[in-house]
DNA sequence: ATGCATGAGAA
DNA sequence: TCTCATGCATA
């Protein structure tokens, strides 16, 4: 389960005033110039027999067969769709409107139909895999004295929900952690937001304007996650003030129709673009698959299921670093 | 809106 | 090497 516990712990806020979003300098390094090679040979599965590798390939093999071979009543697939859905399926949602999930999700394989099995299982409150990793670091990202309006005598942060799964559980006293609040404000935030006819593009830009302590730019993604709520609790929790702060600060401009003129806007001149690699479908199956045996394969693993995709390693080690990352965002919400 | 990536800090 | 916050590029 997550565990925003002693985060920001002892004081220890280590917010170095030069680090805030918005700062570090382009560093592309066109990394690799190639991009998805959709397997070649055709022997993706060939050799390479070890344990959970070849128990991965069995359900890739058989992902893949279903969609390109015939027609099989291919085995639980774990469908990792695991695309958070901030929900807190509990009894009595306080304030807000149910807002439906709105992740548009364009391009996706046609594949959520598979198996209601695995995906149940997954989706209820299950703590995935993890076995609770003791090391949270909450390094700065500026905003500290911001968010660090939540006293707590210099201990930890807050008490861990101690309850776990139960739909009745305890209201914990902290209101800056209940992930009720946070969806409620991500709603709030975003229905004003437009209402001012801002951008989350330019919200991101203008958290630069409001002068905080250590709080930088933003992107248009981080505004948009934090709407959506797919960022993790404890980004939630520190993005909150400053993006409350700009909102009350924009809604008062906006009434005193004072609209500032300079533009500081100094449009950064072109710089190199970086290239994003695909990684086709049929790989992007065996990924999974892979995933769903053994969420975090050694590096020599990786290697290895590189070498058969046909991928870089740094490719394959990013993706189960992003994967990891994404099956835990937010996971918390499940719970609540 | 989301996929792939970087970089800092902690293990 | 991993996690985590965050961003560029793109569907």
């Amino acid at each position: 389960m997550y565990s925003p516990d002693k985060m920001k712990s002892g004081g220890g806020l280590m917010a170095p005033p030069g680090c805030f979003p918005g700062r570090y300098s382009p560093t592309y390094r066109s990394s690799d110039p190639r991009r998805c090679v959709p397997n070649p040979s055709g022997d993706l599965f060939g050799g390479l027999n070890d344990g959970l590798l070849s128990r991965a390939e069995a359900l890739a093999a058989v992902d893949i067969g279903k969609h390109q071979s015939g027609p099989q009543p291919g085995p639980p697939l774990p469908q990792l769709k695991h695309d958070m859905v901030y929900h807190h399926g509990v009894g009595g949602p306080p304030p807000h409107n149910t807002r439906p999930h709105q992740m548009g999700h364009h391009g996706m394989e046609g594949i959520d139909m598979l198996d209601p099995l695995t995906s149940s299982s997954m989706t209820t409150l299950a703590p995935m895999g993890e076995a609770a990793p003791p090391h949270h670091q909450l390094h700065g990202y500026g905003m500290n004295h911001v968010m660090n309006h939540h006293h707590h005598g210099g201990g930890l942060a807050h008490a861990p929900p101690a309850h776990l799964g139960h739909p009745s559980a305890a209201l914990h006293p902290d209101t800056d952690t209940d992930p009720r609040e946070l969806e409620a404000f991500a709603e709030r935030f975003k229905q004003r937001r437009i209402k001012l006819g801002v951008t989350q593009a330019d919200v991101g830009k203008a958290l630069a304007n409001l002068k905080l302590p250590g709080v930088g730019a933003l992107s248009q993604s981080t505004i948009c996650r934090f709407e959506s709520l797919t960022l993790s609790h404890n980004n939630m929790i520190a993005l909150k003030p400053i993006l409350q702060a700009w909102l009350e600060e924009a809604e008062a401009q906006a009434k005193n129709k004072r609209r500032d003129p300079d533009a500081p806007s100094v449009l950064p001149a072109g710089e190199k673009k970086r290239k994003r690699t695909s990684i086709a479908a049929p790989e992007k199956r065996s990924l999974e698959a892979y995933f769903a045996v053994q969420p975090r394969p050694s590096g020599e693993k990786i290697a290895a299921i590189a070498e058969k995709l046909d991928l870089k390693k740094n490719v394959v080690r990013v993706w189960f670093c992003n994967q990891r990352q994404k099956q835990k965002r937010m996971k918390f919400a499940a719970q609540h």
